[in-house]
This record gives structure tokens, sequence and C-alpha cells, in this order.
DNA sequence: GTCTATACTGAGATAGAC
DNA sequence: GTCTATCTCAGTATAGAC
């Protein structure tokens, strides 16, 4: 029988993403996954420690991009200026997988489970800019705040920009962190 | 028959703490801690929708008691100030219950299945106070935002608070929000 | 309360790449 | 020969169905 060494992770991937697509990821099993990729049940659990890990396998890149952005980044600005053009800078690679990324996430917010794996996700990418803040100098306080409340700007500017893509992505973000100016300034009651 | 199914599902509770603590979380199946409850495991999963679940149940006061403060509190002040003084609102319920939650935040802490689980109810946490904040005219967007930066800063607040309880939770409170501002401080006015 | 599907784990064997 | 990917077999625990 032939071997299809480093082709199995990529298949038992995309199996995945049909496979939940057609029946939903409760009505899955991880054997036929494996099944449709053409290798074994435990095959799958060899590649991907648990079911819900296959859709985020690979997402390496992203973390690496980001992480790489604020570090070399010129040194002038805030801590949240040095998110706001690390985002900005990996906008153009976002926009191109659109189409494999909208209905993955489509499929993530429907999905309870793929939810609390993508919010430990963005724990990890908030950990790893964290770190990248304070290499830089920045106080680690500062740093795990300013961390933290650039993933939050990046998970709602991502969020509504599957759900409209109208807008640039770069501009979204661009008006997200402004956004965060208006929050010191009041508000006022409806008229009742 | 048991006559207190009320306090069966608290044994539960208190079992699966402990139980989790003497052996780890994944050593620990529910059939033991349904056993050290004096029920059944049928009777744990009836309580407990799943097992991460058993050291979640009941934190609902948490979440209405903040919702109420924001829904309740006098008008005046930005959305950041609403969530600011909702946080303080409940400092000392959250300071008179630490000698339950620091362990149990400590074994959240050292369990990746425990922690998603966590962020999920914060996630929920964030969804509850965007709601409540909209309630009270904010428009949707800056409310979200408000929001999830609130949560950011009360997740770290807490944490920080667990390493350290020397400093009281409302100045920890009052320091964070006071951190945000010197972050967000640059981009309050328009770009040149 | 009982039964069962399925997610996951461990140990050992096999097959090909190097 | 080593190394790594895969398979086989046997098992436990969760969670849901009955």
């Amino acid at each position: 029988m032939p071997r299809n060494p480093d082709h199995a992770r990529h298949r038992l991937q995309e199996a995945a993403l049909a496979l939940f697509h057609e029946h939903g990821y409760d009505r899955t099993t991880a054997a036929e996954i494996a099944a449709r990729a053409g290798v074994t049940e435990r095959t799958f659990f060899r590649h991907f420690p648990d079911k819900r890990e296959v859709l985020f396998g690979g997402q390496g890149n992203l973390e690496a991009a980001l992480t790489a952005a604020v570090t070399g980044l010129p040194d002038d600005g805030t801590p949240l200026d040095l998110l706001h053009r690390a985002f900005r800078s990996v906008a153009p690679t976002l926009e191109s997988k659109r189409h494999f990324s909208a209905p993955r996430q489509a499929l993530i917010d429907r999905t309870p489970a793929l939810k609390e794996r993508e919010l430990a996700k963005i724990q990890s990418l908030t950990a790893l800019l964290t770190g990248a803040l304070a290499d830089r100098g920045v106080p680690a306080a500062r740093a795990r705040l300013a961390a933290q409340v650039g993933t939050a700007i990046f998970a709602i500017v991502m969020d509504t920009w599957f759900a409209d893509p109208a807008k640039p992505l770069a501009e979204a973000f661009d008006a997200a962190f402004a956004d965060l100016a208006d929050l010191s300034q009041p508000f006022a009651r409806p008229p009742a």
C-alpha cells in the first residue's frame, strides 16, 4: 500500500472541513474524516491531539507574522500603535484567504466546542504579542494590557469584516483603533 | 430517593474541586466525583452537561450583579466609566470569596480544558455587558468594544490579584483603567 | 436507570525513507 | 541499520440516547 507521508495531515484537514460543512461538527466522527482522507482513525489522532484541533492546525503563520511585525517595526509610537501597524501589515494576507477563512469562521461561530478552542488560540496570540512588546522594552503590565486590548480589537474587526467585507481590513483597523479614543468620551441616553 | 437535590449539586462541586486538586483534572473521572458526593454518575451529568461545567456552575451571580450594576448606575460618564464603577461595585463580593476562587483559578490555569471553558464564560460576560451598555444608549459598535476592553481589564486585574492580594481589588481596577487611558491617549487626537 | 456511540490513549508491529 | 509514519488491537471515559 502506498504511503502519502507529508500530505496526510493536509488531506485530513480538507476532509474535516468538507464533512463538518456537510453534516455539522457534532455529527461528523473522527473515523469518517480519516476514512475520507484515506487513513485510519488512529492516524487522525496522531496528527491532531483532539478533534477540534483539525481546524486550527497550520495557523501558526498568522501568529508568527504578527509577532515578527511587532518585533521588526520602527521604534516610534505607543504599544497600541505598534499593534495597529502590525495588524495592518497582515491585512493583505488575511484578505487573500477570505474565501477559506470566512466559511471556516461561520462554522466555528455556530459550534460552541470550536468557539472555545478559537478563544484559546486568541489568548495564545495575546501571550505572544505581550512577549513581543515586552521584548521591545514595554513594561510587563502595559504590554499585557496593550496586547489584550489589541487582540480584542483584532477579533472585533475580523468579525465585522466577515459579516461585511465591503470596507478594506486596513481601514477597519484604523477605525477600530480610533474608536478606542471615543470610549473615553461621554454618551447620552436615548430620548424617552 | 435523595431528598436534597440542591445539596447534591453543591456536594458534586465540592467533591470535584477536591479530587481535581488531589489527582488533577484529567485523572479524575466523573464516576469518582459522583461516588464521593454519594450519587451516581448519571446524576452528575444531569446536573452538569459536561465534566468541565462542574467548576463553573453557580457563577451566574457575578454576571447578574455586573449587568445590574451597569444598568442601574447614574448616567454620567463614559462607557468605560460605567464598567469601571460596575467592577468596583462587585469588588467586596469577589474579595470575600477569595479563599474559594483562588485555588479554583490556580486549577483552571494549569488545566487547558478548563481554561478554554473559562474563556468562553468571559466571552459570555462580554456579550451581556455589551447588551447592558447598548440598552443605555451606547452605540452598538462602541458598546461592544468597551465591553471587550472592560472584560480584558477585568481578567488582568483578577489574575494579578490572585497572584498578589496585597492591593485591594477596587484600587487595582482604578490603576488598570488609568493604564488604559495612558495607552489610548495618543489616539485621542485626530491624525495630522 | 441502562445501553451505546464515539472521543481518545497506549503498546506493539509494519512499511518505507534515509 | 535508524527513523518516522502508519496500522492493528485493546482498552477507558464522556456524553447522549433509550
